[in-house]
DNA sequence: CTGAAAGCGCTAACAC
DNA sequence: GTGTTAGCGCTTTCAG
């Protein structure tokens, strides 16, 4: 590989000269520059970024942690990462941490050792202390920590959960229940607040019921099967907060005979691709991925260019409208 | 953040010696050994790595190029080559290349530069010219090039799609259709193959239909819709090429009011997450995509230490029978 | 606007 | 077993 030096010879200035003219074209004369382009051409030049990154003492390398890599949730919000990362001249590293605190922390080690510049969060559910610690810009995406303050890029998920009950209540449902995610998380607790809240307010508090599930398919369908075991008991309508939950309910409700939406109505959260092939086809709530991939990476990029950002940036959700809610009791 | 000559001084010797208790302690004495372990602890030193790669001429970079980054097909090998990647103490730079060549040169550019050390391909579409001129290590997984032989793990197409054809044929299914994915892949070329040399050997070439997709929901769904439209062309079964395809098909023929499994069977590819919550559930190939992830990795880092390889390695798949298939006109 | 020169932090000959 | 030394390729003062 030629170096540097190889261009400067050819070019016949020194290697300071190629270095600006890449660096700083501005600097550089308009005949000097277009002699070292001409240059880089001829011997297929192509600068050592591991020498760069030593000398500038970056890395143009932006982590991504993620819980669970396999959720397609996150895939949309990376590729917006990734579109704005590379127009600025930076990569992404995708780091899964699959709930292993260990993870975690090797993914933050990157950081001291100029491995990375900067981590953009798209989980809450890492040690504080790493957060507390990291010595490099952090942005938070879709979720946030209850007692940390970071720059953050969310939707607003009190607002969400209450527009999707009240969805619910206005078909008609009395007895409404929430799948939840993992309560330590703090914008499940969001959704849920925003569950009891409004059935309070149209007077359906009585028959609240939340029960927690991890996101997936599988707790989906284990709580599903809990809630609508007991017919006395039994809501009309669910609220989940992710769509592979409310998958496995669509599931749960299948092995009880119970019919979606006649007997029962299945809200879900994020809209991914799935949720229009399920059955029936579900209604949820839909993020803006590719947007807040964008806006997190854009922000994180501000603060390393040391800029001021508005450190809270809340981007609007939108209610699905499918098959798998509607009046209840119509089957 | 300290550097290797505060260790030296720490520790009292040189910065040589630091280096090789950490890369070759077998060099230094015990003694020495541990008074630097002690230096490091005490000044809280980690390694430069820009400086060491730069130093090396190495990234303990690996790069993944992949199709669609939100196919959950993937994840689940990402997850085995991270592991003995890490363990190796490699990365992973997971790459989107979205059928877009641009981006697949993107990633190859990282080569010559030193960026990356090598790169484990997960699709064959990408320039071929690319490949032939990569100047460091490549392996392929789950797919190939029909004109490159490069090193390979993957399953047997062949096989898995003349045993998935040979279970229908059982069933007594005598019009099976194949929703393939694009033809100019090699890998739904073989079990193309398979698919007409099980129909041939069965008497059953008379019926073939072979129609193509992309792998995606929509594909499958639409191709479905084309394939059962005619009620006296109908095929009884439908093999696809994805479980996404699949679900697609099952949506299809919900919507066309065709009972699955009772007048039409569906067999997708790959046992995806969501092949457990469709409607029925799927039948499948189900591919080994943690190992095929471990192997890949292994085969791509004994390349990279110079060591000899076995050049193309196939593991096993299985037929996963779940609720998609039956006897053909039971319903 | 350009060149000389120092050095980022680390490793690997090469000596001892 | 350990130290000395010369760079890896690049950027960036500092002079001019």
């Amino acid at each position: 590989m030629p170096t540097i030096k190889d261009v400067a010879k050819a070019a016949g200035c020194s290697t300071a000269t190629v270095s600006r003219a890449l660096a700083s074209p501005e600097k550089v004369s308009e005949a000097t520059r277009s002699r070292v382009a001409q240059a880089i051409a001829e011997v297929g030049y192509a600068p050592n970024v591991a020498a760069r990154n030593l000398r500038r003492a970056e890395s143009r390398t932006i982590v991504t942690l993620l819980p669970d890599i396999s959720n397609p949730f996150f895939s949309e919000i990376i590729n917006g990462m990734e579109e704005i990362a590379h127009k600025a001249g930076y990569q992404i590293l995708i780091g899964d941490c699959e709930r292993d605190p260990a993870r975690a922390e090797a993914y933050f080690n990157l950081l001291p050792t100029n491995q990375a510049d900067g981590i953009i969060l798209l989980t809450s559910d890492i040690p504080p202390a790493l957060v507390r610690h990291a010595g490099a810009p952090l942005v938070m995406a879709c979720e946030f920590f209850s007692d940390i303050d970071l720059p953050t890029v969310a939707i607003d998920n009190y607002q969400a959960a209450c527009h999707a009950i009240g969805y619910l209540a206005s078909l008609g449902h009395e007895r409404i229940a929430t799948i939840a995610g993992p309560i330590s998380n703090p914008i499940c607790r969001e959704r849920t607040q925003g569950y009891h809240d409004t059935l309070r307010s149209l007077g359906l508090e009585a028959a609240a019921r939340v029960v927690e599930g991890d996101f997936g398919f599988r707790s989906g369908y284990q709580q599903g099967l809990a809630l609508l075991q007991d017919e006395a008991l039994r809501p009309s309508a669910i609220f989940c907060h992710s769509d592979e939950m409310a998958i496995g309910v669509l599931k749960a409700a299948r092995q009880r005979n119970i019919d979606v939406p006649g007997s029962l109505s299945v809200v879900g959260f994020d809209n991914i691709g799935f949720s229009e092939y399920c059955e029936p086809e579900l209604t949820t709530v839909s993020q803006p991925r590719h947007e807040i991939g964008q806006q997190a990476m854009r922000m994180l990029l501000s603060i390393l260019a040391g800029e001021d950002v508005v450190r809270r940036q809340t981007l609007s959700t939108q209610l699905i409208l499918r098959k798998s809610t509607g009046r209840p009791g119509c089957a």
